[in-house]
DNA sequence: GTCTATAAGCAGATAGAC
DNA sequence: GTCTATCTGCTTATAGAC
């Protein structure tokens, strides 16, 4: 019976330790993918040994699963606030900002989905269609809704949605390409800055209600 | 000197199995990455054993070099056309149709781009220096032109193109997940049309020279 | 919780027979 | 050119001492 409350209220050294390998994970798939990757790698990366790493994940698999879950939940509050918005420009500026924050802040969250998502997403399919898919319908209805309401032009909306993504997370994936295009050893904020009022404007520009 | 002949003119036969390899190594680099392929699983997939496939490539990193190789060819010839054409309108809307074109009907190519991207392009990054950035800054170069004529509105040009990228070859990367999202097992003909507009009328409602 | 030791398998690459 | 055999090293995972 004294063993039970260790067991479901592990302490705070233990989720702070868990933290730390779910956030070296990621940066280690992001770059190698799931077969790419070494547990020892990981492992030496935060200064504990393979064999301490499975102690906390049992095995690599379950790992992976837990870094894919926890980059989602960052995914799908930005979907959903902008379902919330009234106005479409406020709505379209915030989220596209708001994507281009985590593409500048945690680019290996996204690194680790679009190598996912590159492989036939084998390991995540399912949960992308569960948890992706409502958010997706919800998004693309306001864009109806405001296209009702004469705020924007209609256009097919669900992949106008891909785009914005595409446009957004090729400033975390392809990172080390344009910063080596534009000759700078990484990209710069000025750089996001400018990628924000182009992909803003791109977007605004071809929804804006009087324009062909 | 009977020995000369063989070793400079490889036989047709020999040619053929040599691009066969490529074929299937492009595929499977694009899917899993150099270090997440095996040379077994490339060459049991053409029907051949390891040590044979290892007769025409010497090694694992000389074969991922002939892949990346011959990937590249086919974009640049596209970037090269782009900074030939007089009409901003023709030649943007060309060059979208050919980036779209290639990643539907080869996207393997551009995933295994990609991928080397995504992990820094620690086996790349001389030639992409090397060969992109000329035809990049001819590109930009004549975006440049184009506006000082007066015939399309100025913006950051290489970061318009770092998005005309990140937008076509999204629906080569990610098809699996658009595909999912949308509800089918693969990407159809209708979506690249659909994609090829949006993408189009994106840029140049953005740079039509009247427009904010 | 963390360690050492080790199992069991697969990787890339080479040598040499035919 | 294609094969069998083999070397060397690294991988995930487990067993068990402390």
């Amino acid at each position: 019976m004294s063993e039970v409350a260790p067991l479901r209220t592990p302490r705070a050294a233990t989720l702070r330790k868990q933290e730390h390998i779910l956030r070296a994970a990621e940066q280690q798939f992001a770059r190698f993918g799931f077969e790419g990757v070494s547990l020892e790698t990981i492992a030496v990366n935060i200064g504990i040994s393979r064999q301490n790493l499975l102690y906390y994940y049992p095995s690599k698999e379950q790992l992976y699963d837990a870094v894919l879950d926890d980059v989602l939940q960052s995914w799908l509050t930005g979907m959903a606030r902008m379902a919330q918005h009234p106005d479409p420009t406020t709505a379209i500026t915030e989220y596209v900002a708001a994507k281009l924050r985590f593409s500048q802040e945690r680019p290996s969250g996204s690194a680790v989905f679009t190598r996912e998502v590159m492989t036939g997403a084998p390991r995540y399919a399912g949960r992308l269609a569960e948890q992706v898919l409502p958010h997706l319908q919800a998004d693309v209805r306001q864009f109806e809704r405001w296209a009702r309401e004469g705020l924007i032009q209609r256009v097919d909306f669900t992949h106008l949605m891909f785009l914005i993504w595409a446009c957004t997370q090729a400033y975390a994936d392809l990172a080390p390409q344009f910063a080596l295009l534009l000759g700078k050893p990484a990209l710069e904020p000025q750089d996001f800055t400018t990628a924000q009022s182009l992909i803003t404007g791109l977007v605004l520009g071809r929804l804006k209600p009087n324009a062909s």
